[in-house]
DNA sequence: AAGAGCTACAACCGCTGCTTC
DNA sequence: TGAAGCAGCGGTTGTAGCTCT
């Protein structure tokens, strides 16, 4: 299968300094693709996919480094019950993280939640809670919360959600806010903390939003259609602007 | 102090879908 | 239209460093 010649005696295991700065020089005068072409162009004896797999996931810039904010986690848990094991697709909602990087997170992280006590979470939920700023939604019972107690009712035991499920959503997300703006809103002010909270005593059975499009729509070839957003440190973005 | 066990992360492997010829 | 190559994805493995006993 591709990647080159299938040649033999491609060096493997970790990256050198030099390996690295041979491989961002070519990215830099080539830009990214044709990483077939890179052991020809730079020399280095590395396979083309061994190289966009170094990129992509360690060299590219403006990739965050360190451990995963509470809020970029709370994106994750969310995306994954939304999206499961389609670490790409939960990737792009997390700017500077890498499917890797959240592969690797979940599977320390969260596959290990099952063996941790509850009583670590419940300290772990309310620290969370402290770190958050007051949002508006917490001044009068929003139909945010409405909306996640209706389907938390609902049989979501699974990754995925139900069809049924996802179509009561869809319906109360077009009611209740008739505008993308309104939906893009909606869906960044939850209470990432509380949220959190409620999800990890309901066993992973989460309430969910479509990110892509509001109507329910998957995007083409799942891409984010309506909006991109993302979460950088305690704020909010979409599509580059800061919502709060 | 040292060995065992655990965690986090980098990297590899195999598969699939798309594009090109 | 089918074969070959390319690009990307998700699963898995290897390992360095840290913690525990």
């Amino acid at each position: 299968m591709g990647w080159g010649i299938p040649k033999q005696g491609w060096t493997k295991g970790s990256w050198t300094p030099e390996e690295d700065r041979l491989l961002s020089e070519y990215v830099k005068l080539h830009g990214e693709g044709r990483w077939n072409s890179v052991s020809k162009s730079t020399g280095l004896n590395r396979s083309g996919k061994s190289c966009r797999l170094r990129w992509v996931n360690y060299l590219r810039p403006g990739l965050k480094k360190g451990l995963l904010t509470p809020l970029e986690e709370g994106i994750v848990v969310e995306m994954h019950a939304l999206w499961g094991n389609r670490w790409s697709t939960i990737a792009r909602y997390l700017p500077g993280r890498t499917d890797n990087e959240i592969k690797n997170y979940w599977r320390t992280h969260f596959k290990k939640k099952g063996k941790s006590s509850k009583k670590q979470d419940m300290e772990k939920a309310q620290t969370l809670k402290q770190k958050q700023p007051p949002k508006k939604q917490e001044q009068e019972p929003h139909e945010d919360s409405i909306k996640r107690e209706t389907i938390s009712n609902e049989d979501t035991s699974g990754d995925q959600m139900s069809s049924e499920v996802r179509e009561k959503q869809e319906k109360f997300v077009i009611q209740e806010y008739p505008t993308l703006e309104d939906q893009c809103f909606s869906v960044m002010s939850q209470d990432v903390a509380l949220w959190l909270d409620t999800i990890r005593e309901d066993d992973f059975c989460f309430s969910l939003w479509n990110f892509d499009d509001p109507k329910g729509n998957m995007g083409h070839d799942h891409q984010p259609t309506v909006f991109s957003c993302g979460v950088d440190s305690n704020s909010f973005y979409n599509n580059g602007d800061f919502i709060f």
